[in-house]
DNA sequence: CCCCCGTCTTGATGTTGGTCAATCCGACCG
DNA sequence: CGGTCGGATTGACCAACATCAAGACGGGGG
């Protein structure tokens, strides 16, 4: 595919971190940016690197992780287009803490931190935006920390059905399919399960008539016999 | 005790997220904070209350918690004198999404969140230096979350007693000694354990000869072979 | 059309860590 | 000094989930 025209400006004016930027800073904060286009299983950074800038997910999708000394790797977050990544860990000035790797052929702008920092003194409610958005990721964080001490297995995989990722209010109706962005190994380490056990207990919600698993399609029968399950493996 | 007199912008001014205001914009800080005194068991906030200030642990500790639906509670995290909590859930513009309590008798300085707001309208630097506040909060959950998916119940505990929680460069030295700054079960749900196996975890680790437990002091014996078997237990 | 490879599934078996219930210990208190 | 109370320990048992090892499915390429 061509790296055709792409209009900067236009694409960060959508996100809701620069929606009411002039066109004069749009055109400065675009500036420093870089798009790139990186292709399945590129590394877009690693742990232990220096870090000077964030990103964004135009098209495609990012995992981010940490790997074990035995080689085990856990997914922390997976990130889609509209969403970015590593904001958070730009102003701790320490380098990386995870990996980012990418799962299907992506586009990617990367924002400088120097762009963000004259653009935080320029107007302090980009700060607060900033500061909002890193608010709304440790609420996340928190929230899985939740899961996994708290629920099992079951529950943790019934809750992705039920709120996809965290995704606001998509009401839970039946009928409607939750198609999964990424392979089931990769799902399954998000959970904190390994792909056999996740498989399992996808087959026995088929089993008791609550969804319908066709390849990476979910559909969801029953939404309330869900949740009422999930509560009820307490 | 005497609630005696309490300098509190000189208190201000020792906090990190302080350490270089002027002396007006400290009084000006300071006449919006309110200081509490509060008894073991008090609790700070609760799930879902509204949140419009953010605290300091002058004296005392606090848990900060989740409670599943069963009773049960997960300890997110401890936090002792100097440590403040709060900030971080204050800038989403959301209720509370888990609940403070004091474990000891306490003295917590609030500083509201319009203080905040307009200190950082007036000095931007205030805010990098709450973005940077934010950031090391997360690196401190992405490591929990991390401990959770990839370390057992034992490297937890052995992680827990020599980088204590999360502090600096103490080095772990033979005969140095960690105490528990509360009660067993509260570390115990802290490291996602129950109380039971995190005091067979520890006794186990006593008759290695690698440990001594007396009461609520834990003296490092041989941290070598401490951290080598956290490795082994991989 | 067939083969090949990555992804997913399934079964048999093992282990970590949870549960329940019974003490036990030390601290405080009259 | 005896009683009581909360935290801590211990033991016996059990469940959730991991591991290991085969296969099955499915899609893309020759």
């Amino acid at each position: 595919m061509e790296p055709r025209p792409f209009d900067v400006p236009r694409y960060l004016s959508v996100l809701p971190l620069f929606n009411d930027l002039s066109p004069a800073e749009l055109k400065h904060v675009a500036e420093t940016c870089v798009l790139r286009r990186l292709a399945r299983s590129d590394m877009v950074f690693r742990v232990g690197e220096p870090c000077n800038e964030f990103h964004v997910v135009v098209t495609g999708q990012v995992k981010l992780f940490v790997l074990a000394p035995t080689g085990q790797e856990k997914v922390v977050e997976l990130i889609g287009p509209g969403q970015s990544f590593g904001e958070a860990i730009m102003f701790a000035n320490r380098p990386y803490i995870l990996s980012a790797q990418v799962l299907a052929e992506s586009l990617l702008l990367s924002v400088s931190k120097q762009a963000v920092l004259s653009e935080i003194e320029r107007d302090h409610r980009f700060a607060l935006r900033m500061l909002a958005g890193m608010s709304r990721r440790l609420h996340g964080l928190i929230h899985d920390v939740e899961a996994y001490a708290l629920h099992s297995g079951l529950q943790r995989v019934i809750g992705f059905l039920l709120r996809g990722q965290e995704l606001d209010d998509c009401e839970p109706k039946a009928g409607m399919t939750v198609s999964l962005p990424v392979s089931k190994a990769t799902i399954a380490s998000r959970l904190s399960l390994t792909p056999e056990y996740f498989s399992r207990v996808l087959h026995e919600l088929e089993a008791g008539g609550m969804i319908e698993i066709d390849r990476r399609d979910i559909r969801i029968l029953d939404p309330q016999r869900l949740s009422s399950y999930q509560m009820a493996s307490a």
